[in-house]
DNA sequence: TAACCGATGATCCGTTTCGGATGATAAACG
DNA sequence: CGTTTATCATCCGAAACGGATCATCGGTTA
């Protein structure tokens, strides 16, 4: 029997599609340009998901008719009250953040400062490079996008933080 | 036939044991009170891993005698080596974050503004809290722990970056 | 000193996730 | 038309996950 308790691909899934109706395909699409650049999802998922949650009532699903096979899935009542359930709980769990530049820093006492200012610049500057999507991605993005505004916003303060992180330890690095 | 590739958690372990020979218990301890602080590892994983870097040459594996069972696991110079070439060959991919409180501000357009400022005020005290939990570690650990003295600098700017942006959110809002 | 107990340490195993490979249909182009 | 390229969907083995369980130790109490 499959999974009852909803995970946050659930939410996910749900969210989007309370927004408005969508395939799989769309939902890959919309997250791969929103949340999916900070957070991936595998599209595997983005198949499997909606037809759990429709197993679940919370989604329906409709067949479209003529052409390639694709669902449409909305959403139901249950679904809407589901997502605004989620919404308001607390969140308790803690932000995960998975960084391997990070990772390589915490080992790099083994490696001469050179190879540490190296990979200081290269992620400060890897930052920079996304930095400037975003921006460009904020001046595309209308403001009535709200959700695609607010990752944005999310977005431009990590690498900000980020650029600020690094650039600290490349400047620090070579006087010590 | 087991995986030869080399992960984030070989990595991890690697780094760990090329600063002293640990059991998986200590790796276990050492990754919670540093890394595992916003990168988190089952601990099951800690257990597989050195076995399986054991196999392929880059641990060595020495069992205690007496008493309880229990594996002590050391560098070789394949695993240093190893272990370098990772740390100065150039880092692809990019940052994830995980984080479920943004998850919800990307759909809360169906939700009250009230709501809304809720889980914005929440999230600021969450990362208030850790902010200052890492503020006292910063207290505590020794200057030369350079490994772990690089996570609290991390630790510390992401919260940061995370209270700017919870408490922007909350503040901007109800003028909105 | 035997029975207990909480803390420590290790292993197991069923579920989920992951992500690459592959397959299928549609549209574009000559 | 036939061929190519983009779009869309599914599959499946491998790896991660995380909770449950088991084993051992060092006390503490009677």
């Amino acid at each position: 029997m499959s999974r009852t308790t909803l995970t946050p691909v659930s939410y996910l899934v749900l969210g989007w599609i309370a927004h408005s109706p969508a395939t799989p395909y769309d939902l890959k699409r919309r997250v791969a340009e929103s949340v999916g650049h900070f957070w991936e999802f595998p599209h595997s998922q983005l198949y499997a998901e909606p037809a759990r949650l429709a197993g679940l009532g919370l989604l329906g699903e409709e067949q479209e008719q003529q052409g390639r096979r694709r669902r449409v899935y909305s959403i139901t009542q249950a679904g809407r009250e589901a997502l605004e359930a989620w919404l308001r709980e607390p969140t308790s769990e803690e932000p995960q953040i998975r960084d391997i530049g990070l990772l390589k820093l915490f080992f790099s006492s083994s490696l001469d400062s050179e190879s540490v200012i190296a990979l200081a610049r290269a992620q400060e500057q890897s930052h920079r490079d996304k930095l400037s999507t975003y921006e460009e991605l904020d001046r595309r993005v209308p403001k009535e996008a709200v959700s695609a505004h607010a990752t944005l916003q999310a977005g431009l303060a990590f690498e900000r933080a980020f650029i600020d992180f690094w650039g600290e330890i490349a400047s620090r690095r070579p006087s010590a």
